[in-house]
DNA sequence: GTGAAAGCGCTAACAC
DNA sequence: GTGTTAGCGCTTTCAC
C-alpha cells in the first residue's frame, strides 16, 4: 500500500507538500506540484480517507437509515427514487451515503445513533413518518446534525423536507367534488403516520370548502396494502352502497379497492370513481388507468441532502423546512378527459 | 466528545486498559472491567470508529454501486430486497453498507474503485449483468474483494452468486410446452445481459428437450419496459399470427405482451400464454394473473455478503459460486390450475 | 493484570 | 514555497 510518506520520498518533498498538491493548496510552486503529480500517478496513489476523517473530524459521510415500516408505507417507487436523489447530492459534494435497513422502528433508532456516536456519519437523513418519535428528540438534545424527509408533529425546530400532503389530498378531493361526487369514502391508511393525518386533514378541508360535513361512515383505516384496500372498501361498500367515489391514501390500497368496487358488479369511472396517491407504476397499468397524486420523490431527496449538508457546512438556511409540490395525474378512473392539474 | 483518554482518567486506568475492557481482552480483572464500563456508560463514550478502522486498518464497511442500468434492468423489486438481505448480514457481523447509485457504466466503474482505493471499504458487492466487464478485471488484478450477484462470462476465479436462470427459463418454457403449445416465442432483453443469455439458453433447452427447433422470428430482443414489450409483441403477432405462447424475460414485458394481445382481440391464455419473468408485484393484479419465476432475491443479498465477508475474514470457502434455485409460480396465464412447481 | 510507548496515514500550525 | 513537528483517537507490542 501506497501512502503520502512513499510519494514524499519518491518526489523529494516532505509529506506537509504532497498534502498540499493533493489539496491544490495555491503557494505550492507549479514545478514541484507537477512532480508531485506525476508520482502520484506514477505510484497509483490514492490518499487514505479513513486517516483524512481522523484528522479532520468529519467522515463525509451522510447516514440513512431505512425501517421496513417506511419501506411497506410507501412501499414501491419510495424507496429506490429517494436514494437516487439523496445519492446524488452526496456524490456531487463528495460525500459518502451509509445505508442500513431495519425491522423495527427500536432497531432503527438505535442504528441511527450508533452511527453517530461512533463518528461513521457526520449526520443523517430521516425517513420520518411516525407520529410519536422519540429518536428525533434524542436528536436534537445531542446536537445530531439532521434531516427529516416528511414531517413530525409536536416536535419543532428540526429542518425537513416534505411534500404538500395536504394541499395536495385537497386537489384530489376537490377534483373528485368538481365532478359532482358527494358521497366520496376515504381509505386511509394506520393513523399514526403522519402522511395519512395530513392526506385527511386535506380531505376534510375539501369538504369543508364545498359546505359538506363529513361523514364518519365513509371514513376507513388499515395498512398500505392491497389486500387490505380490498377489504375496507368491501367494509365500505357494505355500510354505505350509495358511494360514488374512493379517494386512496395510496395507490396500493386503491387496486385494492377496485377489486372489491369491480366484483359488487359495479364500473370504474361510471359507478364509482377512484383517487389513488403515489402515482405507483400500477396506476398507469390498471384498467381503468388510475387518477393519483405524483409525488417528487426525487426532488425530496435531493432537497432533504442538500440541507444536510448545508447544515453540516454551518452554511446559513433560508427556512428550516420545504414543501414540495405534487401533481395530481388525472387518467381514466374519475371520467373526463386526461390532464395534469398542479396542486 | 468524550475519548478513551477521559474515560482512562476518570477510571485512574490506562487508555490501553480501557482498549481491553471494550475488546473483552480476558486478561484484565473483573474489578477493572466493571468500573471501567460503569465510566464508560457514565459518560456514554462511544470508541471512534474512524481511529479504529485507521489502526485496524479495515474500514468493516462494504461498498454497493448500483447502476442506473441495473435498476432498470430488474427494475422493481429487487433493488430494495437485495438491499434488505445485504443488509441484514452486514448487521450481523457488525459491518457497515456504503452505496452509491450511478447513472453510467463508467461513473459506476470509477466509484466503485475509489471506494477501494480510498479504503473506506473494505471489499465490494457487484450486481453485475452485463456481458463486457472491465471493472471486474480491473479489481481481480489489484486482488480488491469482492463478489458478484450475477455472472460474468469470459471472467473465471471470481466468487458470485448468480440464481439458476437457465434452468428458470427451461422449466418455464417446457411449462408451456407441456400445456401442448409449440409456437413459444421469446421476448427478449437486450443482448448483452448475461441474464438474457441464459435465460434464452433455457428457452432453447426446452426446446431441444421436446425435439423442437428453434424458430428464429419467434424470437424479440428490447429493452426491459412495458412499452417495448408491448411493441415487439405486436411485431411477433404480425409476423407470425398463429404464435400461441410467449415466453417473456421480464415481467414488465410481459404486461406490454398483455396489451399487445388484447388489443388484437385475442384472449389470455385461451389464445395466447403468458409466461413472464422475476415475479413483479405487477404479476399478480394484471388479468389474468401472470405466471411467472419467483426469484430468490433477499437470500441472494444474503448469500453475496456472507461470501464477501468470509473472504475478508480470509476463511475457507465451500465454493467460488452459488447457484440459489427459483420457483415457477403457476397462475392464471397459461390455463391450469394454480400450484408451485420447483425449478 | 496493567501501563508506557509507538504508530496507523494524514493534516495543519508554526517555523524559516 | 517548503519542512518540521505535533497530534487526530485508537490498538498493540513489550515490559513489569
Amino acid at each position: 500500500m501506497t501512502t503520502i510518506k512513499d510519494v514524499a520520498k519518491q518526489a523529494k518533498v516532505s509529506p506537509s507538500t504532497v498534502s498540499r498538491v493533493i489539496a491544490d493548496n495555491s503557494r505550492i510552486s507549479p514545478e514541484t506540484k507537477e512532480r508531485v503529480n506525476k508520482i502520484i500517478k506514477e505510484l497509483n496513489y490514492h490518499p487514505n480517507m479513513i486517516a483524512r476523517s481522523l484528522i479532520k473530524r468529519s467522515s463525509r459521510t451522510l447516514g440513512l437509515v431505512l425501517s421496513r415500516s417506511t419501506e411497506i408505507a410507501f412501499s414501491n417507487p419510495f424507496f429506490p427514487e429517494i436514494i437516487r436523489g439523496i445519492s446524488a447530492v452526496t456524490q456531487r459534494h463528495q460525500y459518502s451515503l451509509m445505508l442500513t435497513t431495519t425491522e423495527d422502528y427500536e432497531e432503527e433508532a438505535r442504528q441511527c445513533l450508533q452511527m453517530l456516536e461512533e463518528k461513521r456519519v457526520d449526520g443523517v437523513l430521516l425517513l420520518a413518518s411516525r407520529i410519536k418519535d422519540d429518536l428525533i428528540e434524542k436528536l436534537c438534545r445531542n446536537n445530531y446534525p439532521f434531516v427529516v424527509v416528511g414531517r413530525v408533529p409536536e416536535i419543532n425546530g428540526y429542518y425537513s423536507v416534505n411534500n404538500d400532503n395536504v394541499q395536495a389530498a385537497y386537489t384530489a378531493v376537490r377534483h373528485l367534488l368538481n365532478l359532482g361526487h358527494r358521497r366520496v369514502a376515504f381509505l386511509n391508511g394506520l393513523e399514526d403516520f403522519t402522511v395519512c393525518q395530513d392526506r385527511f386533514e386535506g380531505y376534510c378541508f375539501a369538504f369543508r370548502e364545498f359546505g359538506l360535513d363529513i361523514n364518519q361512515s365513509y371514513i376507513a383505516n388499515g395498512m398500505f396494502t392491497q389486500e387490505e384496500g380490498y377489504r375496507l372498501t368491501n367494509e365500505l361498500l357494505r355500510v354505505s352502497p350509495s358511494l360514488t367515489a374512493v379517494f386512496a391514501v395510496d395507490d396500493e390500497m386503491a387496486i385494492g379497492a377496485y377489486q372489491a368496487i369491480k366484483e359488487q358488479g359495479l364500473s370504474i369511472p361510471d359507478d364509482v370513481a377512484v383517487v389513488g396517491f403515489n402515482d405507483d407504476p400500477l396506476a398507469s397499468v390498471v384498467e381503468p388507468a388510475l387518477t393519483t397524486v405524483r409525488i417528487p420523490i426525487y426532488e425530496m431527496g435531493i432537497a432533504a441532502t442538500e440541507m444536510l449538508i448545508k447544515l453540516l457546512n454551518k452554511e446559513k438556511l433560508v427556512s428550516t423546512q420545504r414543501i414540495l409540490s405534487s401533481e395530481l395525474i388525472i387518467r381514466d378512473s374519475c371520467g373526463g378527459a386526461r390532464s395534469g392539474i398542479r396542486s
